[in-house]
DNA sequence: AGACGGCTTGGGCATACGCCCAAGGCGACT
DNA sequence: AGTCGCCTTGGGCGTATGCCCAAGCCGTCT
């Protein structure tokens, strides 16, 4: 068998990605705008003027390295819904995830600095939008599938619910916690008397 | 009458209200982080060392404009739910205001960037987790007079919604603009089957 | 009128930052 | 074996920051 060749481009690419993950970490634990170069480089046990070498600035490190944990996350999500045998199961498992978030973990820290920077920086902002929008979508499918009057709305209704959750929990415990699905699941059934504007299902 | 004094106290207050006001603007368009000193005083149009003579340090006013901001929202939107004449109306002023909120006015971001910044200073925690915990008694009182089971979790997940909805607004325009109101309104309707974990309300 | 005290100013110090650069290392091709 | 090219290093420059301080201003009280 040819023996692995371990070229220096090789080693530069982990080496850049132990810089992503770098700064994905600081993000999460001293904020977007409290990340410097020589703590990514420290981080990722490099020098301090490789940061410069493998990325245009500190700002392109940092939306990569945002986009991309924030993109594999969600596609982890949206495969779950896509895996799971029916509807109800693939609504179960979203509804479950609220009970179990804790919202103080750097995952959810990392979601809300990115938005929060998104808002200021127009290319972040452009892939956060569309990262997030494919989620919705994906959900919105799956919600009508199970009958879910308005899907769009209450997608988008869903997933902020989940964000402002992870942004509560790391200030506010929860007053009982791992009670809020059942409360978020009524918004799954259908009520009958969904009539105060113009709903999209026809009510025969 | 006796001419008003103005005495050189009562300027200095002057100047320190004006302080955090420039510096609760200053949150909103730069973030927590990306306040200075600087930048405080010239919004105030005081000299720049006039910020370390009325408080401690810059995280001091920060704290102080932030906590100050929040608490004078929630305040406004608790009289709202007390002034209104029936738990309906009440209702409807929330969910109205989740309609027409912008998501991108500095007052959201505010919040958010305080949300944000209470994860690493304990006291900037301990001010927001007050604030937010009464405003969220209160709504839930309101929620029980008006028959909604579960009422501490709902309005848990209705003001994570709200502030989850700020954040995606930032981010990604609303599939429909104007309504979620109807979808979150169906949390506040009594599905009659929710028997999925154990009940507050007695069902007869 | 003179002294006092709180308010305000602008500059200064030490520090940390982003970005750049000359020099070295090390494996892959001719 | 020698040359080349990519990767890596540590230091340096200019800038901005938080906090401090000596000096000045201006009403108030004795």
């Amino acid at each position: 068998m040819p023996p692995p060749p371990v070229t220096a481009a090789d080693r530069g690419r982990e080496v850049r990605q132990r810089l992503l993950r770098a700064g994905a970490a600081l993000i999460a634990e001293r904020g977007w705008s409290g990340v410097s170069t020589r703590a990514v480089a420290e981080r990722a046990q490099v020098g301090p003027g490789l940061v410069h070498y493998h990325f245009a600035s500190l700002g392109a490190l940092l939306t990569q390295a945002a986009l991309g944990t924030i993109e594999a996350l969600t596609q982890e999500m949206t495969a779950m819904l896509a895996a799971a045998a029916t509807p109800e199961e693939a609504l179960e498992g979203v509804l479950g995830a609220l009970d179990t978030y804790p919202g103080t973990d750097p995952t959810s820290l990392l979601f809300i600095e990115t938005y929060l920077a998104a808002t200021r920086d127009e290319e972040l902002m452009r892939g956060v939008a569309a990262i997030i929008s494919t989620a919705r979508e994906e959900l919105a499918g799956r919600l009508d599938d199970h009958g879910v009057p308005r899907p769009q709305e209450t997608a988008a209704v869903l997933l902020a619910a989940l964000d402002g959750l992870m942004l509560h929990r790391t200030a506010v415990p929860e007053p009982a916690s791992g009670a809020v699905s059942p409360v978020l699941r009524r918004l799954l059934t259908d009520p009958g008397i969904d009539a105060s504007t113009t709903p999209r299902r026809a009510n025969p």
